[in-house]
DNA sequence: ACCTGAACACCGTTCAAGT
DNA sequence: ACCTGAACACCGTTCAAGT
């Protein structure tokens, strides 16, 4: 018999994100998520054609809640940093997605999303090709530091010599706007 | 009836870096990998406690392919250059590995490989806290990358705008080092 | 000592069937 | 239109049994 309420698209990506950021995105299955919402594993079928499918609903609901990529009054470095910080506190509360979307192509970002991330390094002044290697380059790491982090999540919080995820990832950020500083730098002086 | 060869843990271990090397990390699994060895899946239980043990053993046989981190005489930032380039040489024939110990506890590193590198970024200049800072940026960028580039293999080789994954990796490894050379001339200024 | 074979608990998914 | 149930092809692994 059908179910007192229907099931829909939104129910099953509500489901499926409270079960990434409790479990973690591995934790995440179609079988374990047809058991939170009370259903047979086929019904989500109906409703999305894959997981994958599935997967990147989930994506999209976490990178709708990104403050997007703006130069502000304080220049080029502080919004990167600011972004890079905010991006970070979003997606560590879901373990394994910065290791899912380093595995998807373009870094998991859609192409408005990349568009705006060139733009912002090409208003930093930048070249188009310098723009598109230094988001690359800043998401990559950003997405790097969070797969790392997520195994660290109910370990023993203090690492080795006492630094915490949130020293590292305030020391990546920094190395990340003084390394791409350096090449604008270095591309403005090879271009003249 | 037993093999004509004994199976040995060397067999097991060239068979899984072969598979590894062809289909990815993802790609290996016990039940291929009997496949491979003509063989019962349980028959490799017998020589390798379980899969978390076996990728271990794959990932020491490529680690050990490793040239040692050390500074040379041309200064750590040269050094360094060399040692994320033949590390992502050797690490990029296996899609998958970087992904994998981006997931590892200390990036699936030994203790003495990470008291070498922390020791290499203390001859460098750094304090013992900024070389482990240093050290666990570098890395995680490196494998970063290299989990972005695992899925570029079969794909179009060329990216938008013609930037391949070398030019990627290039453009990463200079970013790298200039933001270091940035955090350890902070550090210094910063303890007089 | 070394390996096989059956079995269990998972996974994503197809396909036919029910209401 | 919306969902169920059985089934298939995978996965890692346990356990008893064979030689």
């Amino acid at each position: 018999m059908p179910r007192a309420v229907p099931l829909t698209r939104y129910a099953i990506v509500s489901a499926a994100l409270k079960i990434a950021e409790r479990d973690g995105l591995d934790g995440l299955s179609m079988r374990v998520l047809a058991a939170e919402l009370d259903v047979t594993p086929m019904a989500i079928y109906y409703h999305v054609p894959d997981k994958e499918s599935l997967v990147n609903l989930v994506v999209d609901a976490v990178h709708d809640r990104q403050v997007p990529l703006e130069i502000g009054t304080d220049g080029w470095e502080a919004s990167l940093r600011r972004r890079l910080q905010s991006q970070w506190d979003e997606l560590s509360r879901y373990p394994g997605l910065g290791a899912h979307l380093l595995n998807q192509p373009d870094l998991g970002a859609t192409p408005h999303s990349i568009e705006a991330g060139v733009a912002f390094f090409e208003a930093a002044g930048f070249s188009r090709r310098g723009a598109r290697l230094a988001w690359s380059f800043a998401t990559t790491y950003l997405h790097g530091r969070l797969s790392v982090d997520a195994r660290l999540r109910g370990s023993r919080s203090a690492k080795a010599a006492g630094i915490r995820s949130k020293d590292y990832v305030a020391f990546g950020i920094d190395a990340v706007v003084a390394g791409l500083r350096t090449m604008l730098r270095d591309e403005r002086a090879a271009n003249g």
